[in-house]
DNA sequence: CTGAAAGCGCTTACAG
DNA sequence: CTGAAAGCGCTTACAG
């Protein structure tokens, strides 16, 4: 029932439960469909209602039901330029399953002091659970959501079982690929993999090492380089790595990947004549590379999707078991032909 | 004050008036600085609430003011891979300064149904006002935020005068890059570009004409292809284009340079001996590129910062101008060496 | 300077 | 099957 100023008005409980001469809490059953009511009144109530558009005011039913509807979102705040799309997707996952059930996603960017905005989210009563994007070892937020007893799941590794936590099988992906380099005839591989900090960079290394052990071959540490972090030792570690004539260079990401890739062509070595290249992470960019890179795909907005659904069913008290491992798949390109 | 399982208490306004003997209103000022109290009782309250870790319950504080403090902030579904790095930027900047007073982000991914969703959030009273990160031409969610009379502002460009925008500036910086080149001999310039759905990509182009105006170089429009997307065009484009010799290729953004590069190498042409290669959007894949790409460089986080500022401002009920533009950087490399 | 009251817009026992 | 009441935790005029 729009005024002739065009302006809507907005209605509340009240106004409809006068305008139809009935109680506010025989419109508030009505709707939520709880408590019995005749068949007739009930859609009465809600015709009217769908007449004069009217909507709930959540922050009203926030406060006397005692939940928001809001779930907080933790972020990295610095992401490798590569990992964006990772997180994005993730991202996206998060949101259309939050979205399904009515709920919102409120954005926490842990730049400076992670701890304390979600605290703040968490004091205030502003969410009523929270999903923790964790790339980081030793991250003081899981702590923190434990002791504060807030509902949360993770997106990342834990060795901690009393934690709700989803992951990609990044060890079993990464292990999968390696033995089928082997299996092909590889031999001699080296492991170029970033920042050390990170728990991905252990889990992927954990699957190399997995398929060299399964294949009998001996754990080569002179070829496996961690935290290569981009501003500095890239291009020595690469010169060091060549040096060794590896038949194929595995790179944990893509950044390295396009380094190594860049370093190469100066060096006139040719990819997969001369050494056959891998990518743990599957980037667009790589793709379009010649010869495409061969790697691991992972679905991230699945993994957000799953993340937000146990987080869900958590805060509806279903119980649930403690992991998740969706699948991956090898994309096997030219770089490694 | 922890009982002795270290379960803090959780006070409400009420507990702590009662504790110290005092009317809820009066902490309620103590608190809020609003009316005047005795120095010695709003001391006395303000102690205890130190001590006993009290939180005022923002719900509630949301229905008494009505005002929510969380602003709601639309972002693109999908956006090209190498625009993540922007968006994201975008989004820090945005949630930095919302932190800074106060506010939250609530995130919008307008996949299916921007416009349902974000009246959702409004008609639901669970934000204050919008932050449109808006790519599209044409896009729905403007008409439909000014009808509903909710504060926002868009990040991007608009020909209405009446919505608080923010954006780069474009125009004037593909024009100024555009116009360099044309300073230091280029004459022969192709231009590729992206999404003719995009509102950027007329930005650039027309920039990209200005310069041209400006130098006197004739318009030719045989050089200029649009909506060039990653499918499939691309590649016949580029020969089209080398066939008719340019001096320089002009990207519209990163993944077109991208592809233009593998392509130009497959060919054997070289950078920049026989063509110049600049981009109009800076990823750090090309940066490390052998050559370097000259590109330009925008601030995505100080976007986002001004855009949250001007709602911020407008929420508050500061009027303010229209357009903000901030400044941007040409990065010349060596591919136009 | 402090208090008592009404109100924000809902939900949820509890009567009848 | 419907209504009257109390309550969620705050804020904000209004008295005194």
């Amino acid at each position: 029932m729009p005024t002739e100023h065009g302006e809507k008005k907005i209605y509340t409980l009240n106004d409809i439960a006068k305008e139809l001469g009935v109680n506010k809490a025989t419109v508030s059953k009505a709707i939520s469909g709880k408590g019995n009511l005749s068949a007739q009144t009930r859609a009465r109530i809600l015709d009217f209602i769908d007449q004069c558009g009217y909507r709930p005011n959540a922050v009203a039913q926030s406060l006397a039901k005692n939940q928001t509807y809001n779930i907080g979102l933790m972020m990295p705040d610095y992401v490798g330029v590569l990992d964006e799309a990772f997180f994005r997707e993730c991202l996206r996952g998060v949101c259309k399953i939050a979205s399904n059930y009515g709920y919102d996603v409120l954005m926490v960017m842990d730049s400076e002091k992670p701890v304390e905005h979600i605290a703040r989210l968490i004091d205030n009563r502003k969410i009523d659970g929270v999903i923790a994007m964790r790339s980081l070892v030793d991250s003081p937020v899981v702590g923190f959501l434990k002791e504060k007893q807030v509902p949360f799941v993770i997106i990342g590794p834990t060795s901690d079982q009393s934690v709700l936590s989803v992951d990609n099988d990044n060890r079993g992906a990464c292990r999968d690929l390696t033995s089928l380099l082997i299996t092909r005839g590889t031999r001699k591989m080296a492991l170029i993999g970033g920042d050390d900090n990170n728990c991905v960079t252990h889990s992927r290394l954990k699957g190399f090492w997995d398929a060299c052990d399964q294949a009998g071959l001996s754990r080569d540490e002179q070829m496996v380089y961690l935290d290569v972090n981009r501003d500095s030792r890239l291009p020595e570690v690469i010169d060091t790595v060549l040096a060794q004539k590896p038949d194929c260079i595995v790179c944990m990401d893509d950044y390295i990947c396009n380094m190594v890739l860049i370093h190469l062509r100066t060096s006139k070595v040719q990819v997969p004549r001369d050494v056959k290249i891998v990518s743990y992470y599957d980037n667009i960019l790589l793709e379009n590379n010649i010869p495409s890179i061969t790697s691991l795909h992972f679905d991230a907005a699945e993994l957000g999707k799953i993340a937000c659904q146990k987080l869900i069913d958590k805060l509806g008290g279903k119980a649930d078991g403690n992991y998740i491992l969706p699948g991956y798949q090898m994309v096997m390109r030219d770089s490694t032909k």
